[in-house]
DNA sequence: CTACTGTTATATGATGGATATAACAAGGGT
DNA sequence: ACCCTTGTTATATCCATCATATAACAGTAG
């Protein structure tokens, strides 16, 4: 699994790993009680720090996507019935929403583009 | 019009204003060609400081959802045929499937939840 | 014993957020 | 003319966060 960090953008590194981890599970790419690589080699891999890894890792152990193993390293382990997840998620789509309603952009469209990243993500 | 700001929120003042207006305009609260409260008035109202709401009108102004006339402050005029709000939308909505796939939130909950912000935002 | 794991501590430089005070140019109202 | 309000710009300060670096510690696998 290759990670895609953009050094130019205004997204803080450790925040866009996370999200390319959560994105890699989404895609099977990483499968339930595997490791990830160690924070020095992953580290290594992206040209980062390795604190910055550590930070976006503890990020990930806080919101229920892995767990921390001190032999085996960050396990994948989602936690599926998480309390609060879909507060999150709504209080995230409601900014999306806002800002498709002031461009004219319909319920269909917002739908459509939905259905085709879970499609993307799937294959 | 009333604005919540949340002080303790990790969110940065000026995007919470920000995201406050976008969704104003959504919600129809103003209507083109209105003219937004002063940044004086605005931060007093709110009891922030005037550059933090100049910061958040910058903002609206580079996005395309005001424009700001010297003596009428900023007015409310959404570029709807913006270039790159397709691809920013897709790109905001990326991480959202992401996280739901990983929680098994099904596609149909998130279209769920698109038909009810878009109702909600229409009254 | 060695090599690797996560973890913690401490320090530094850079950047961004929020505040404060001040001044400027331009237009409206009286 | 005068005053008030508008956005805008310029500094300056304080604090938090981000990212880096070096170092050390404790547990575990080989």
């Amino acid at each position: 699994m290759q990670f895609e960090i953009d050094f130019n953008s205004d997204e803080a590194l450790y925040l866009q790993l996370r999200n390319q981890i959560i994105l890699g599970i989404a895609m099977d790419r990483f499968h339930e009680g595997e490791s990830l690589p160690s924070v020095r080699s992953m580290a290594d891999m992206i040209g980062i720090n390795m604190h910055t890894v550590n930070k976006a890792y503890t990020a990930l152990k806080q919101e229920g996507y892995v767990k921390v193993d001190r032999r085996k390293g960050a396990v994948i382990a989602v936690d599926a019935d998480r309390a609060g997840t879909m507060d999150e998620i709504r209080r995230e789509l409601q900014t999306v929403v806002a800002k498709s309603s002031c461009r004219n952009i319909s319920r269909e469209e917002i739908h459509l583009m939905v259905d085709e990243l879970f499609e993307w993500m799937e294959r």
